[in-house]
DNA sequence: TATTTAGTTTAGTACTATCTAAACTAAGTT
DNA sequence: AACTTAGTTTAGATAGTACTAAACTAAATA
């Protein structure tokens, strides 16, 4: 063992956690419930965002109690995701993680990779619907195919609008 | 039993449904799933919509093939949220149900009495942190403080521009 | 090369949510 | 009053998810 790590005797930082980082912690573990994700992954994101220092996983386990495995998996998510970044510290064999503070990068991608993805969905999934009616045409009587008609197109105009919206959306989120 | 539902022999309508139905109570389904309602409640929905027929609790199962349990408790949460009527058929001792189809009006509800409060909740949440890293200021180093302010600070401001959003998005919904 | 350490993967457990079946309630019919 | 029917509520089955513990892999140190 490096004499260094004694002189300096690595903070096992058994402190426990200020309470606004534990707020905050809460505040991300019920965001991440929301959005259905583990609870434990968004516990993770709030931990690393008001950590002065980046941390291991060690340090992310005994600060939250979660087990190697969870943390694991945890941090793999929220890397794909870019809401931590891994950083090497000097000497030290353990993958250290910080959180990525820039929220608003994130909301920005998140919008293009989800949010629009299903609103492109939609638009596609009603168009077939309007396309297998015209095809069910004479399997249904003139009145259903009215009314399903007169429905669906209540959907288009909906949808029209939700359209209109996406721009507008977009440019904010700029 | 009365003559004339002999006469018009109630239709149990077995005919299975077309194509664009199944479409529709498809895309409702994983719809529902997606904002944490039970899938059934939304094919629910989703049958309702397309349907040129008030539709009964039996018909709906007959339909779905869903337990008259589930569809208790599935049209109550729908009733509830506003998405589905009850109406009273002529002679008829069922309940029977039909779509609400201003789709809009319940986005707008819906935005009312979920995103308003959820954005509101963060907001407090946030200022109770900024609360409490006042109160903890002397148990923090300095540095510590430093930092955990600044990232704190960064939150306040994506509230900020977030908040801003609130007003135009209610005028774009109206 | 043997040992320790960090991290991943897997097997199994616990918990939760949704469904069904059946018991129950209430109201209408004979 | 007894019976049927519609609908609600409950108890239990099932499935899916998130976690832990432990087996495993790979790399660094001795």
């Amino acid at each position: 063992m490096a004499l260094a790590s004694q002189v300096t005797p690595r903070k096992t930082d058994s402190t426990p956690l200020p309470r606004v980082r534990l707020e905050l912690l809460d505040v991300c573990g019920r965001l991440a419930q929301a959005l259905n994700f583990p609870r434990s992954v968004g516990e993770i994101y709030g931990l690393l965002y008001l950590s002065p220092n980046p941390m291991s996983a060690q340090e992310i386990g005994d600060a939250i109690s979660l087990s190697k495995g969870s943390i694991s998996t945890g941090t793999r998510q929220l890397l794909s995701l870019g809401c931590i970044r891994k950083v090497w510290l000097q000497e030290e064999r353990k993958d250290h993680f910080v959180a990525v503070l820039e929220l608003g990068d994130l909301v920005r991608s998140a919008y293009g990779s989800i949010f629009k993805v299903r609103a492109d969905n939609a638009e596609r999934r009603l168009k077939e619907m309007v396309e297998t009616l015209a095809e069910e045409k004479n399997d249904l009587s003139k009145e259903d195919h009215a009314i399903i008609k007169d429905r669906l197109q209540r959907l288009v105009k909906l949808q029209k609008r939700a359209h209109q919206f996406l721009p507008i959306i977009e440019r904010l989120i700029k």
